[in-house]
DNA sequence: CGACGATTTGAATAGGATCAATGGGAGTGG
DNA sequence: CCACTCCCATTGATCCTATTCAAATCGTCG
């Protein structure tokens, strides 16, 4: 890896706090590379060998199956994917493809459990990413099982609206049939979700939703913590 | 805990490789519980002091919202549940209940950070478990979206059937309101996907049931390993 | 035997998916 | 700058899946 971009890496909380001789280890055998959109990184089923630390940009975790194809979480900087995977040396469950220009960083699954072994402050960091991720997850399971579409959507555009600031505005980081995949649902039915929302003061203009009435559409989206706040 | 029941606790996966000093400070603080069926024994939104050990019998976790009520997972020997929340020391996302007499370890979540922090093998055994789950979890999810009600049924009975012997007979070890919520339907579209699977070779008779052309079966199911393989 | 809860069955409804067709940008090339 | 094209999104119609509500049946336990 470029010694200039060494440090940005050492920043990220996954790394902060390791020994810097732990540290070396991993970066010495570390890529951090440049994708476009689109790019497929991992195919499900296959071997794991790099973990994938998202840097900058973002990446569409999915699986297939039946000829099917769904959504199972959009991951943003600063997140793993396939850590699981790497740290039991195990196949991939997901594949994992670009949404848009994204600087990932890719370290040897091998290094990864190396250092975990031997390093103590990064065997706690990465405990606490992996557990975050179990919870990310367990959180998905519950919204697709207690949910229904519409449902489903309404959180969705209110854990936006906060997480973009809370002015009454989101911007659609991804496209709506990417959407629909991830919310369970298929695009027909997605347009018609946000059509029922209409009365409840969602307006759709290409990716940019305002919406007017959050408290009637949070009436309807019941959120709970247990399910919407990121951090829970 | 009772000094006759620690043998059979140091042998499990979690504490096998572990320092003595560091196992004794674990079971210093443990408790080792016998509990009845149908006891509720967290409830998801409370703090998680405890690590909770399935030493025996079994566990149902589930989760409501909406006034909906879902079962997330079926807990047997030897698993821990709830391991996420405990190292993070956050709230359960889920609520657990015994589903037959069990007999559970009770760790405080306090203690289980402090041994992880100080014994390396024992953090290496706790990153195996909670990955573990973490892939437990995603396949649940992938089973949920890619699958519909009656492949969900089939692919459930066949793994069964394998995980007891594959002797063309299953014995359901849950209720089948149990079973309907675990799988994602309601217990009556379950009485209704079993007869859909009954030109498939499937016989019920109470919790008795007979699988008769597995192949077909299977045909129709199409499991993926990455879906029903509980080692993969 | 009787009662209770669990399961099954039936009918009606709602939620979502599928198939087909139309509308609407964003980008391309003239 | 405008027309063209392509892909995405929307809309409509219909079908299928699953839920709901209601009632009957089954089994088990006291």
């Amino acid at each position: 890896m470029r010694s200039k971009d060494i440090p940005l890496v050492r920043e990220l909380d996954l790394f902060a706090e390791m020994a810097e001789a732990s540290f070396d280890a991993l970066m010495q055998a570390a890529f951090l590379q440049r994708f476009p959109p689109q790019v497929q990184l991992i195919t499900e089923g296959e071997p794991a060998d790099f973990l994938y630390v998202m840097v900058e940009g973002s990446v569409e975790l999915f699986a297939t199956g039946n000829g099917r194809e769904t959504t199972i979480e959009i991951i943003n900087p600063v997140a793993t994917f396939i850590l699981a995977a790497a740290l039991r040396d195990q196949a991939y469950l997901m594949s994992a493809r670009t949404i848009e220009n994204a600087r990932i960083l890719m370290i040897p699954s091998e290094t990864v459990r190396a250092v975990f072994a031997s390093d103590a402050a990064f065997a706690r960091a990465v405990v606490r990413e992996l557990s975050g991720r179990f919870r990310t997850v367990v959180k998905a399971l519950k919204n697709q099982k207690l949910r229904n579409a519409v449902e489903r959507l309404a959180n969705y555009l209110l854990r936006k609206e906060s997480e973009q600031g809370g002015g009454g505005t989101v911007t659609l980081e991804i496209d709506k049939r990417t959407l629909a995949a991830l919310l369970g649902m298929t695009p027909e039915n997605l347009s018609r979700a946000f059509g029922t929302l209409k009365p409840y003061g969602v307006a759709v203009k290409g990716r940019e939703i305002r919406l007017t009435k959050t408290a009637d559409l949070a009436a309807l989206a019941k959120p709970s913590p247990l399910i919407d706040d990121p951090a829970s």
